[in-house]
DNA sequence: GACATTTATATTGCACACAACTATGTTGTA
DNA sequence: TACAACATAGTTGTGTGCAATATAAATGTC
């Protein structure tokens, strides 16, 4: 038999992908009712949060590159949820501004994270531990640079 | 601006997200070397852990269904790890066994645990520590059934 | 001003992940 | 035995996620 470290159900990464998944399936239906799947709710999070932003900042906000969002924003236009624009000042940006549809779909979505705690947490204290313990280790992930041994 | 509950850098499901491809990015140049993409990585536990399995088995373990397990086993089979074949005795059934090159890969691997748990941990007592935390994660989500409220 | 370099976004190709459907084999029941 | 119901894999279509490449605009340097 394989040594305890190969052992599938000991493996961190795998808890985590499998967590990732869980809550990706609890969120399929209360985001299907706005029309939205989960990566684009995300990016509707941050357009709602600053009003206006260039496909870069929304890559920078999200930490996906263009290869992701280029396709999800075009998705998102063809919705009628967001329109693109070249700036004017600089051909080479594109301005992710809402449409008032967009705008509108902040008040429905108000629910979604309230019901999200009521799956994940059992209380609010939960919520302060969980953030702290995955911001370390995800900032332990950035600042090592392992993979040498 | 919005409320709180709905900013993007306040929503654990975003952590969680991030953190998951976080590892997967530290996973790819290691699992790189030995040919291997990280879910198939994951399917290669399995099947070192149990040395044959059934597709179906398979999905069971990695909590996948066939229209993901499928095809990795086809470019596992290509890639020459894996043997695929039906069944005499239940020729619904698809048996999947390692090939030598397979079972060679297994001693590969054995550095990667130790490589990935050297990035995302600081210490022993903080791998149980989060593996209770994760797996108490995930089994709430897989018995609420939230989503009505 | 001409041209290499850099910047910003989009596109292509490959590999998941999941829903819906198909194909085939087995089992249960009249 | 005939046939409906079920079980097991595989396939198709859509949407990520990422590497590599392409396109176009702005900038720096001569």
């Amino acid at each position: 038999m394989s040594s305890p470290e190969l052992l599938l159900s000991n493996q961190l990464c795998f808890l985590v992908h499998r967590l990732d998944r869980e809550i990706s399936t609890r969120y399929r239906p209360l985001l299907g009712e706005l029309g939205l799947t989960y990566p684009q709710y995300l990016a509707m999070l941050a357009l709602w949060e600053h009003g206006e932003l260039t496909v870069g900042e929304l890559c920078g906000l999200l930490y996906l590159d263009t290869g992701t969002v280029s396709p999800l924003l075009k998705r998102l236009e063809s919705g009628g949820l967001v329109v693109r624009q070249r700036r004017p000042d600089d051909e080479r940006s594109v301005t992710i501004t809402l449409s008032e549809a967009g705008k509108e779909l902040e008040q429905k979505a108000a629910r979604v994270p309230g019901a999200m705690a009521s799956c994940l947490l059992a209380d609010a204290g939960e919520y302060h531990s969980l953030k702290a313990t995955l911001s370390a280790l995800i900032a332990r992930l950035e600042s090592s640079s392992c993979a040498r041994e």
